[in-house]
DNA sequence: TTTTTTAATATTGTCAGACAATGTTTGGCG
DNA sequence: CGCCAAACATTGTCTGACAATATTAAAAAA
């Protein structure tokens, strides 16, 4: 069949305000715009980027959420974070290796702190999420929703809400990401998951027993040797 | 068929399309949509929300920037991360103590790490951080870009880029923060700051001599200190 | 009937223009 | 100089339009 012309190199799939936004960015910093600096108006952006006026409001909401700017009724957007580019941290792709090491800083600690501060409820949810992981295990899932959710409502029972969000943002990127799906399918999941359930174990009952020193070195065991297991599936 | 509209109260400060993107959300949470689900169409999500078609897409820009949604051209949003809000990372404002305790987990691995792979180049530039701080604490400046350059070259130095990227994200939350510099200003800047050039002084020595461990143990003494004086100048 | 081709439809992408609301600036006045 | 009102600039939102194209329905062919 006559297969038209393949699409412009000009990658014409993406939306235009993402292009217009990356100019902005680009706008901005080739011209040293600072910290609290006013943009141009979207008139004056629409004119200069050749694009309507719309799009510069999409381009400007978009750099907005992402913490670039920020944008005061009647007056402007104003420059905010240029360089950091916090969204960053979302939309990295770590390797496995990077993640479980991170891992190996932030969860013993998550540990040793919910230890000190969970409450029952929290145990009990803990107690439901190993439940959870054994039936995936059982039924041959390939979901790893209760291994998430135990690690979660840990990190969660710290009480340190930064350390929780960190460590909730690893797993979403482990989640989102497209490295640790092949992974999982080529390792010898149940031998795996069985060995990871009792090392779960461990770690709530170190929890359970108010015991921050044997809950962090549980899950410091456990995160060893989920980083040995990930070793041998590279290597293999 | 009757289209319900819904309505929610509007405060006016807000502007609309942070309102329609919430109520995005809370109507696929409410409907029971799952990841891979297809959204209304705008034309039908502007009439139930009774705004314009326009402030519908910013509302989806703002979703899909938040990694809510992911828009195909012709086809519609679908939905890819309802619960994780993985935004969340970057509004969080946390407070002073936790950051100082997530740093600590961090960075004595940083510099362990900086210490094993560091390139004379990085060192050099670890050095021009600490004299650039020595010549602010001298001009009794109120800015910290030489602290900050200290800390997040030996970040970058480490080699593992998502904790680095952690990292830098702590210290753009600490920047943009409105706690920190009240903080500052109450805090007995210059004794303090002295002990602070020596500190990475040490931290640098240990580095620059590929010292692992005394890197990582230093680095742990520093972030210390910066504890003791947080809780100092809270009591105080 | 089943498959292939074609036409109709739905949906997004982008634009232009309009108007209201309101912060900012400016010029006059004491 | 300081204060106040009018002119101005800028964003916020809406409406309507049209092109491009994926999806679906209908028609034609096998």
């Amino acid at each position: 069949m006559g297969v038209k012309a393949i699409q412009t190199v000009n990658d014409k799939n993406e939306r235009l305000y993402i292009r217009v936004s990356q100019d902005i960015k680009k706008y901005l910093l080739e011209n040293n715009f600072l910290e609290g600096d006013r943009l141009p108006s979207e008139t004056e952006l629409s004119k200069v980027l050749g694009v309507s006026r719309a799009t510069v409001r999409e381009a400007i909401v978009a750099l907005e959420v992402s913490g670039v700017l920020d944008v005061r009724r009647n007056v402007g957007a104003v420059v905010l974070n240029l360089g950091g580019d916090l969204h960053s941290l979302v939309n990295i792709e770590a390797g496995p290796f990077e993640q479980v090491r991170v891992r190996k800083l932030l969860e013993p600690e998550a540990a040793r702190l919910a230890a000190e501060n969970r409450t029952d409820e929290q145990c009990q949810a803990m107690e439901s999420a190993i439940e959870m992981m054994v039936g995936e295990n059982r039924a041959g899932f390939e979901t790893e929703e209760g291994d998430m959710q135990f690690h979660l409502l840990i990190a969660k029972a710290s009480g340190n809400s930064l350390l929780s969000s960190y460590i909730e943002g690893l797993w979403e990127m482990r989640h989102h990401g497209k490295l640790w799906p092949q992974l999982q399918r080529s390792v010898d999941i149940s031998a795996m998951r069985t060995r990871a359930v009792f090392q779960h174990m461990r770690v709530l009952e170190a929890i359970k027993s108010g015991n921050p020193e044997g809950a962090a070195q549980a899950m410091a065991k456990h995160l060893d040797s989920v980083e040995e297991e990930l070793e041998g599936t590279i290597q293999g």
